[in-house]
DNA sequence: GCGACAG
DNA sequence: ATCTTGTCGC
């Protein structure tokens, strides 16, 4: 698929909380998102060695909808754009991420990326701007948490309680499997967090994680093997 | 001031 | 994220 161009990278800190200020005004939030999305992609990135270094591998991969049957896959092996730095997490991934996915031969109608969208301290994590530069539908699930409090959900599989920070809903707890660790699901972009959700869960029929996110994880684990 | 902090 | 042994459960 066609990937515009990053065209100024921010040097340090500073310009990087930069960078999300100017480009969160670009959010759309308030529409509805793919209720049935056609092709979803997963996207998750490896890295090599310990993690201190720099090499890494990103991987999407696309997915039927309805039967998860993997439609499309597209790796790259490159370097980290970026310090780990909480809050600046898509500076680090971004380019590799957005390389993979110009190696798409179609253009995805949902995006499922690790971390998350606008439950991030200025509300503008990586969900946010794979989004935005991208202007693809996009939802941010993490593992952990990052920012906000929230009440333990139910013990069943869909169960979900709100994820509150600073006074407002920035996303949702939601159990993906009966009895299981949940997963944060934020809306990076184009998307509504109800279908938000309901696609997480739709892709997450048998394990924790959504199976997007787990061919991405192993695809991308694979490239640095070889 | 100190610790915690997506991946 | 990645490095790791054993261990518990289906």
């Amino acid at each position: 698929m066609e990937v515009r161009d990053l065209h100024e990278w921010p040097s340090g800190a500073a310009a990087a909380e930069a960078v999300q200020d100017r480009l969160r005004p670009l959010l759309e939030l308030d529409v509805p998102g793919p209720a049935e999305p056609r092709a979803v992609a997963g996207l998750d990135v490896s890295y090599a060695g310990d993690g201190r270094g720099d090499r890494l591998a990103a991987a999407v991969v696309v997915l039927d909808g309805t039967t998860l049957d993997v439609v499309e896959e597209s790796v790259v092996v490159g370097t980290a754009a970026f310090p780990y730095v909480p809050g600046l997490f898509a500076f680090r991934e971004l380019p590799a991420l957005l390389d993979a996915l110009r190696g798409l031969r179609t253009s995805p109608d949902l995006l499922v990326c690790d971390g998350f969208g606008v439950a991030h301290p200025r509300r503008f994590g990586l969900a946010c701007h794979l989004g935005v530069l991208t202007g693809l539908p996009c939802v941010g699930v993490g593992k952990t948490a990052f920012v906000g409090t929230y009440a333990p959900p139910g013990p069943r599989r869909g169960d979900t309680s709100p994820l509150v920070d600073g006074g407002e809903v920035v996303g949702r707890v939601l159990r993906t499997q009966d009895g299981v660790k949940p997963v944060f699901v934020s809306v990076g972009h184009r998307t509504d967090l109800d279908t938000a959700c309901r696609n997480v869960l739709a892709l997450s029929p048998r394990y924790r994680l959504p199976e997007t996110t787990r061919r991405a994880d192993r695809l991308s684990r694979d490239a640095l093997a070889s």
